[in-house]
DNA sequence: CCCATGATTTGATGTGTGCCGAAGCATAAC
DNA sequence: GTTATGCTTCGGCACACATCAAATCATGGG
């Protein structure tokens, strides 16, 4: 029963601790440089080269070089799913980390994944959206409604520049934390922004945590709770 | 930045060959003895008993004593769930197989996932389902419309059955050869009895792959496809 | 041009772990 | 009882690979 894509490659891959940290650093959605993922993972440049290189062949990282510095990030949303994914099977087998890291409850409300608002504020965020009919779901497909065009204009979201962008304008995304959905894609992303622009959060240095102001994030909920 | 599950511990568990190839096996829903899983990974009996036991305290396998016999099957949907993510990952990775095996073509037209039907046919199953207005969506959520409750009562399945026990009715799963989604949870699986029941297709020995008769494979679509 | 910084390469070391054979335990059949 | 089968444990072997230090290459600044 050899079928299938080969799938201990990739696993191996994201199998050991520093390349599963570098990883996760990634997760923010950042673009890091070689020796900011060294010092995530705990290791020398000599050593991080060698597993981003690694990283590179197997698909799962993307550089992008500038002057000396070499910027690595996620392949894309594919890859920060299947992240997810998997911490929701470590979450679930009790493979939590052994010291739990003070920063966990906070990682649990409001946290970056990849590019938009995860947590207990981006299910929130999701569910407010869907039952209010902003978004809508046919099968796998989350759609923008015409009354939610009109609430994300009013919200200072250009969407002309994200309908002429390539990338899919809604995508669900599983949480971790919370097991149920939050909004990815295109608009996910641009939410993120304006939530930033708008001053009412911003992210933890050096970590995914985000942190909303107590102003920001009742505005945040009275707009967008459901 | 070490938050969050422990990512790589089960990645790593998942990363070795021969673990790989039994958990590919398990895919197949069907609970399978430990030299049986030995034999799909290629070792002898003590390293495979080794790898399982491993696999078990990871809890991605579970253990189901039965005579002399120990049957292994996945703990969970979540399980099967995150390997169809990761072989999606690898395919587009382009860590395809090297020996591509010669079942692949009917490997993509229809197969097992867990207890369900995948593949082509279980994508157009769930579209098909889907644009009649059998099933719908909020959220990540799937739920059976009362027309959709109607038809698979007509088709044979025992409804009452299914409402009475614990497993979520309706769900879907990301295909990693079609990049779509298939009908998984109680009524994906019901589906798939019923199928195998009316003698439409059955499962090859030894494979996920699901061979439907011609004859069988017109009486589905007809009565599936949008 | 020279130095500082970022990143990769090389070589050597060590640990982890996958693997098997043989022996030990169960359970079932006779 | 005895024998057979399924599975696990133990001991030992060997290979893979993560790691680091030192050297090399590349880029940018003074």
């Amino acid at each position: 029963m050899k079928d299938g894509p080969d799938i201990a490659r990739i696993a191996s891959l994201i199998g050991d601790p520093a390349r599963a940290n570098m990883l996760s650093a990634l997760m923010g959605g950042k673009a890091l440089t070689a020796t900011e993922l060294a010092s995530e993972a705990g290791v020398t440049a000599a050593t991080a080269s060698g597993h981003l290189s690694k990283l590179g062949d197997g698909g799962l990282v993307r550089v992008n070089q500038q002057g000396r510095h070499r910027y690595f990030s996620l392949t894309g949303p594919e890859v920060a799913q299947t992240l997810e994914s998997l911490m929701g099977l470590a979450q679930h087998a009790g493979a939590v980390r052994v010291r739990t890291g003070p920063r966990d409850p906070a990682l649990r409300h409001a946290r970056i994944c990849y590019d938009h608002l995860a947590g207990d504020l981006g299910v929130t965020l999701y569910e407010g959206l869907l039952s209010s009919g902003a978004i809508a779901e046919t099968g796998e497909e989350v759609s923008l409604t015409p009354s939610g065009r009109e609430r994300l204009s009013d919200f200072g979201i250009d969407l002309g520049a994200l309908d002429a962008g390539r990338r899919k304008l809604c995508r669900s995304c599983l949480d971790w934390s919370v097991r149920r959905s939050h909004l990815a894609g295109a608009v996910g992303a641009a939410i993120w922004q304006q939530v930033q622009a708008k001053g009412w959060a911003q992210r933890v240095e050096n970590s995914r945590v985000v942190a909303f102001s107590s102003q920001g994030e009742s505005e945040f909920l009275r707009l967008f709770q459901s």
